[in-house]
DNA sequence: CGTAGTTACGTACACCGTACGTAATGCGCT
DNA sequence: AGCGCATTACGTACGGTGTACGTAACTACG
């Protein structure tokens, strides 16, 4: 009788010592960082528990002692690289920091390609995201609101960031495996799109598409987004 | 010499029907309606090449006369279920119509609790998808407003929808195949946080969660977020 | 000091996406 | 009408996946 437990767990409630038995050989930490540095390097899906065990140099079942479930090497992830977040003493303008908030989190996303495909809200109560929504609560004490609309804004923040981020990556990040360039994939839906449109069937597309774009700055639409949800929840005039 | 093609192609720009040859036993239709109907049953993890062939009755490698790759799949099945969108003729009144837009795609994804997971900004070139796309232009006809900005603002609401529907299932998704109940993972969940703002260590979330949240309308909730999204773009005042 | 609980990890199973080869089919052309 | 060949159909096979399970080594506690 191993006692392999049946009953559902947070991995973050479950203690990483228990102290009987052998010294554990890794650490939380340092399966996390093995998994990261995979996903950073080949991308999520060459994130296996076979390859994670074989960066660390254990066998592959070793992990389970550590990790009930693959899902769980994921929040995992997901944390560690939360922890990179640089958290500052607010200095009381709620709308500077938030703004800031939103950059942060987009680096890091460029940083880790994979985290928004794994960005999921069931992951909001690891230790690092819990600091992190604890630092956006505390930006946004000057702000005179219930603490319910202010986890809906930072809430809808980290959302409209994550769609962001997602869609400035999802060609990049679906392209990386496959055998032809990214450029060229780009291309061909291009292409496609351009003879559909010039069927007449989608007229407004069209005038959208003939429209002089003007100059585009990615900084500046990802700041206009942010500032669109922080107008939403308080209106400057 | 098949003739397999080596080229980067978008499956919407591939003819169904070449004539020549036998005729194909099913219709890009038919597998699209397998797959999705696999899905809505047993989750999207269940849908794979050998299910979906199974279901339509033909053998597993069949499938790949009609679907370059599994993506293609998850292409045809977005495409497929994003005809459900009911399109009506615009009434002049743009934030009632955007609001109907959101809220029938948060229906639909209830119905097809997939399809969040799914939502890529590379799917935006399918068929069903474009003309969801004139339809959304079409109901902000009366906002003057470039066109640039009117795709951003169906970008943002449709991004915002599909973060606020993704958070309302994910954990149903999750524990859809696990051994224990959503209730007992929720609970699991909810006193490990418990225990940790217990701590004191996260001084704003413990008001947070002592706050009186009054009374919880779902409904409400969403249609509140739909409307920030809608005035960020085109203040009432 | 025994023993119970843990760690480590090899083996095995069911399933996945899909490359490839072959047989049957029926359209388009002469 | 009938030939040629592109296309469809699909069985087999390969390398990968997550993980259940059994066993051997180890160590902190009673």
């Amino acid at each position: 009788m191993a006692g392999r437990a049946a009953v559902p767990e947070v991995i973050w409630a479950r203690p990483e010592r228990t102290g009987r038995g052998p010294r554990p050989a890794y650490t939380r930490a340092d399966i996390a960082a093995a998994a990261v540095r995979i996903a950073d390097a080949e991308g999520l899906d060459a994130v296996s528990m076979r390859h994670v065990a074989a960066e660390l140099g254990c066998g592959t079942m070793s992990l389970y002692n550590y990790v009930p479930r693959k899902e769980d090497l994921y929040e995992l992830m997901v944390d560690a690289v939360s922890g990179e977040h640089e958290l500052w003493e607010p200095g009381g303008d709620w709308r500077a920091d938030m703004l800031r908030v939103g950059r942060q989190t987009r680096e890091l996303m460029h940083r880790h390609p994979w985290l928004p495909r794994l960005m999921s809200p069931v992951y909001g109560f690891s230790p690092n995201a819990l600091r992190y929504l604890e630092h956006c609560l505390a930006c946004l004490d000057p702000l005179d609101m219930t603490y319910g609309m202010k986890m809906q804004l930072v809430g809808m923040l980290n959302g409209v960031v994550t769609m962001y981020v997602a869609s400035e990556l999802a060609t990049a990040e679906r392209t990386r495996s496959l055998p032809w360039s990214e450029e060229q994939e780009n291309a061909a839906r291009i292409g496609y799109l351009g003879s559909q449109v010039a069927t007449g069937a989608y007229p407004r597309m069209a005038a959208a598409f003939s429209e002089d774009p003007g100059p585009i700055d990615p900084e500046a639409v990802f700041r206009f987004a942010l500032e669109r949800v922080l107008d939403a929840f308080a209106p400057k005039g």
